[in-house]
DNA sequence: CAATTGGAGTTCCCTTACGGAACTCCACGT
DNA sequence: ACGTGGAGTTCCGTAAGGGAACTCCAATTG
């Protein structure tokens, strides 16, 4: 579809958008988190087409977010999750966390988390990292930062992450 | 390009992509969030078509994320937050942070947030709404939960969020 | 040893969505 | 009466997605 590229915004959701923004992304990353590691596998459980699986895998492969790696002595091969991915699915538990409140209805959450630490089933909830007090959209003020004006060219894209 | 719809999957991140998972979406929230309100200025910072403007703009208003409100006493029209978009905005805060961390290199964050509740420069961490320690995605086991059997119906759709 | 199986993609065709530029509509302002 | 500016619409060409069939290749199976 003639996509435009946000990697050269100097705003780092735009940049994050970037690895895991495009269709099936999020999803392939949520399969290969809860285990699905190979490519049948996947498109079996997404319904997505083969095409466009390969395209996202090899996307990942290439970001860093997943690796790829043989097995079975046949030319077979899993996806696991590298570190960068494992951060990435933060992202996912926020978006389940949001999900679960805005389009579960009565029915409720398809899936709960429980939390190993404490042991109770439980959601993610955003914490500043410095006072531990809750920080949401209302509780920041943006500022630019150090590279914000490397980029600047004037061309119309803003920043705001 | 004939995108499949994610909504009939039993997985709150799916539901949730078919909110704000198409191209340009989690940008325009982005841009509203810090106070582009209006058409033209929206569209002039992304660089995206007006057609797909139009269209995200309207899904999100559909869905309860935007509020369209008419100002000026003409056709004229700026987009607000609802309380539902508000939230969904701490997935941009969550993409901004790995962003940072995964994609900004040497230059640093474009964008810094100050917590206004300590006054600090800082970023969101997830934590346990529970008991408050980080929660992450090595942290939790996954369980079914109530929403779980309702959509399932033997179709390849997993869920896991 | 030939045939089959199964994972992991490729290829092909068709449809839909995106980008970009031009065009429309309409309530002012002058 | 004419021009302006915001907010879309329309149109066309290109590219991305869906789906099904096809390929490749190392084991098994017969």
């Amino acid at each position: 579809m003639q996509r435009t590229t946000f990697s050269d915004m100097a705003c780092s959701i735009a940049r994050t958008l970037d690895v895991i923004g495009e269709p099936w992304s999020p999803l392939i990353l949520r399969d290969v988190w809860v285990g699905m590691r190979r490519f049948d596998e996947i498109q079996g459980d997404l319904g997505v087409s083969r095409k466009v699986l390969t395209e996202r895998l090899n996307h990942l492969v290439d970001e860093g977010v997943l690796e790829r790696r043989p097995y079975d002595n046949r030319p077979r091969f899993e996806y696991h999750l590298t570190v960068k991915g494992t951060e990435l699915v933060d992202l996912l538990m926020v978006m389940k966390g949001w999900g679960d409140r805005w389009t579960a209805g009565e029915a409720g959450p398809p899936i709960l988390y429980r939390h190993r630490a404490c042991g109770r089933i439980a959601d993610v909830d955003l914490r500043c990292d410095h006072c531990g007090e809750p920080m949401h959209a209302g509780d920041v003020d943006l500022l630019p930062g150090p590279g914000m004006a490397v980029v600047a060219d004037g061309a119309g894209d803003a920043a705001a992450g």
